[in-house]
DNA sequence: AAAATATTTTAGGTTTGTCTAAAAATAAAT
DNA sequence: ATTTATTTTTAGACAAACCTAAAATATTTT
């Protein structure tokens, strides 16, 4: 059960972080792991064969309910290694990370469950981010206004409170939607608005208006 | 520095444990890395050109000096996972093996000597084996009458105490020199001559009074 | 010392995961 | 609605690490 290649599991795990809006596309995928799209053409007839992802040609791709499953897994052996770095190895946050792409390809359920309890079952890694449990179960922070989301954190839009045509029209403009994935540049005091950045695109600005009728969840 | 394939980590540290009597045949570590003698060929040729083996086709190898340090760095990653496996995740002494046999190949030398410190510098794996410190240097542990090791329990050949012509002439036929690795399968309780084994070899019988003039140290 | 046997190497092929360059499909701009 | 530009896929190659089958070399037996 459970036996990917190294490089099947990092696609698995880039598809799941970038697909939090929408459909991930093969340049997307293709930038996050330093790779060419052809490539990524390649290895998503692969993951499609096993069902891990769905998969049309020229339109993008998700993971399946399995592939999803598998990603959790992954994330788990890699924050749960990132924990174990920083708290018991006395690693910087900065630094667990890097060690923890090559230990989370290390497969054996029995060794991350015995390092779970051996940690205390912890449920955040040092970056703040949530590790899922033996079963696959992730805890979903609780939303908070954008308003509220320090700079330099990023968060998942999960609720618009106005919805209005007007409202709707601009953040259709702005290209925000459920699931988008943002991160808060600046806060300027003078009129409380603020710039953020949406995946690579270059950073936008936003109204305290606006930014009050938009919740979010931090996740990645 | 230190940038090697797992396969090719694999190759090292599988000569570096069977180098121990002399040179290293094809067919040997084909038999200990459960492949085929035209791989061994293969990698052997790749080894070589990196200078980490003496190799002169058709007449076995062993490892250069730069080979050596390198297999003294993966054998002290497996045993440092070894320790910590069944010392803080209380994973028993048979299954520390091989989770050890996937985390040795992680590379981050930090990361290792952060483990060590982490574990209190242990100078013995689970199965008693020494761990090689952050130098290479590795503890050789104390000789012993080979009528002292236990059945089951294999052992170098360091040194012999009877060096007359006939002793000499029986060790010849016999096979067993120094730096051979044998290990105790049966003894006999009524004449205590006991049954040795050395490499793939079929087991051959060793009486008392030769067991009595060979001295051997635990090791791989 | 020649023949028989065992070992090792070479030659050529496969799979995985990557690449480049060209073709096909989609999206954007006129 | 064409043309232009961008994105994605196909086609063909390459390196790593393995394989099988055949040839070359060593070793052992007669």
């Amino acid at each position: 059960m459970l036996n990917y290649s190294t490089s099947e599991e990092n696609y698995i795990k880039a598809i799941f972080h970038l697909q939090k809006d929408g459909t991930v596309t093969t340049n997307e995928l293709a930038a996050e792991l330093q790779t060419r799209p052809a490539s990524i053409t390649d290895m998503l007839k692969k993951l499609s064969g096993k069902k891990l992802v769905h998969y049309q040609a020229y339109h993008g791709f998700t993971l399946t309910a399995e592939g999803r499953k598998v990603a959790l897994v992954i994330i788990r052996r890699h924050r749960l290694w990132e924990f174990f770095l920083a708290e018991k190895l006395k690693f910087s946050w900065e630094e667990v990370h890097e060690v923890a792409e090559d230990l989370e390809h290390v497969g054996s359920k029995k060794l991350i469950d015995k390092l779970d309890e051996f940690l205390g079952f912890p449920r955040f890694d040092p970056h703040g981010d949530p590790i899922p449990d033996a079963n696959g179960k992730i805890e979903t922070s609780k939303q908070i206004c954008l308003t509220e989301l320090p700079p330099n954190n990023s968060a998942i839009v999960c609720y618009v409170s106005d919805q209005s045509n007007e409202m709707l029209e601009l953040l259709g403009h702005k290209k925000i939607a459920i699931g988008t994935k943002l991160e808060v540049k600046r806060k300027f005091s003078y009129d409380r608005s603020m710039e953020i950045k949406i995946r690579q695109k270059s950073p936008i600005n936003i109204s305290e208006q606006l930014a009050k009728n938009i919740f979010v969840k931090y996740g990645t």
